[in-house]
DNA sequence: ACTTGTTTTTTGATTGTTCAAAACGCGAAT
DNA sequence: ATTCGCGTTTTGAACAATCAAAAAACAAGT
């Protein structure tokens, strides 16, 4: 049984990421799905899945969809890993923006070795989480999965700090970065309008900033800490 | 024209240094020696070096062998700059062993992206050689060739210093390590005997090292400055 | 020139990944 | 229940890279 190939990696952590998005993890994910996530022909998808069923490393249905076994989903967390750690590298050691890593983090999380990998993960002190708050999963492949709210639903008012951003793409990254819209960072939303389609976030002595509805439930949120 | 795979990037590579390798730049090499290089059946290397020449990147002459063209020793050129770019990365920032970041290397060299590269590049402050004393070629792709003597054909008694290991091999290098055979280590060809294929080396207050010839010729070093 | 031996090329087949388009299955609406 | 439409699967073909083994070319040596 040889390395699985980078396409290998690549529908097993797309699966991993279909079934994390939907509440019910564990549901199959539909193989329209699946395919235009990976854009490639539907086709392509049922040959591809068919052959990981085969390996033991998804569970599958024809017509229904398909999910990770634990062989499959060990798999996938260990190329977030991957990813993670790649990004946060990138972003900490090589002073690379935020907005530019995923992308060359794509191409690296195939080449790196473990050993690689896990020298990275001791030089930047066994990180939790990478530049966009996304949770890195240890050597074993576990992780610890958080539930946050969002500026979508997180209490008016309240101080929050900016927990977790889950978009990577990097125009939208660049444009949060220029309203300091980084993890960490600590805001309250002052209003919400449904009908105007906007929400207005205040920063800790910044300008306030208006985001509309689809961008701010992609900024996940903690109840702030007391300040120490 | 899509960019060069992986396969492409290793027979330029690998045709490049086997040019190089043969004292007359500008000869063909045989189909023979690049299949063995790459590992395949010398068939395989037919097919791929015809299409590469379609490309215009090798001069393909039947039954005699291939050349790279100027387009095509310039992306050969950025293959070995990544290639060492990375290696002096994983060493330097990475604190890994030199014997052990060419595998290592040889992967990420495919993955990694031109800016990344140029961005290391400055971070090290723009090196000319690797830790195997390789010249790393610039972003344009021209490196400084420089012609060394070898603990084989040096003067005996001189005082020399180390300056490039033209072996890859992990083994060899461990071995060197162990002994202190690093480039930069300034050292002294005490004695040769053909007959017993012994090359006695001592070092600048080491105790005295033999080794084969096989692995002298592997030793390239340049006249010792005099001490500053 | 002929035979021998090595190197190179050709041929035919295989594997992995992909697409286009035809065929199929399944739930919803009549 | 039959049909409609959508998503899914199958089929046939393509491309890149590879191997095994047969065929061809070349370099020598008598």
């Amino acid at each position: 049984m040889p390395l699985p190939s980078s396409t290998v990696e690549n529908y097993l952590k797309t699966i991993y990421k279909a079934q994390a998005a939907q509440r019910d993890r564990g549901r199959l994910v539909p193989m329209g799905h699946l395919a235009q996530a990976l854009a490639v022909v539907p086709g392509t998808a049922t040959t591809m899945v068919k052959a990981l069923a085969e390996s033991g490393l998804v569970h599958y249905e024809p017509y229904a969809g398909v999910r990770l076994t634990p062989a499959g989903e060990k798999l996938a967390a260990l190329v977030l890993r991957r990813h993670r750690l790649i990004e946060l590298f990138l972003v900490k050691v090589l002073g690379m923006s935020w907005a530019e890593v995923h992308d060359e983090a794509e191409r690296l999380e195939h080449a790196a070795s473990d050993k690689l990998i896990d020298r990275v993960d001791d030089m930047l002190g066994r990180p939790a989480t990478d530049p966009h708050g996304d949770p890195i999963p240890d050597s074993s492949g576990s992780m610890v999965v958080r539930d946050y709210q969002t500026l979508l639903t997180c209490p008016l008012g309240t101080p929050v700090v900016l927990t977790r951003v889950t978009d990577q793409d990097a125009a939208f990254l660049r444009f949060l970065e220029g309203n300091s819209l980084k993890p960490g960072q600590q805001l309250r939303v002052e209003a919400r309008d449904d009908a105007a389609d906007q929400v207005v976030v205040r920063g800790k002595r910044d300008a306030k900033i208006t985001i509309g509805m689809r961008a701010a439930a992609k900024l996940q949120v903690a109840p702030a800490e007391p300040e120490g």
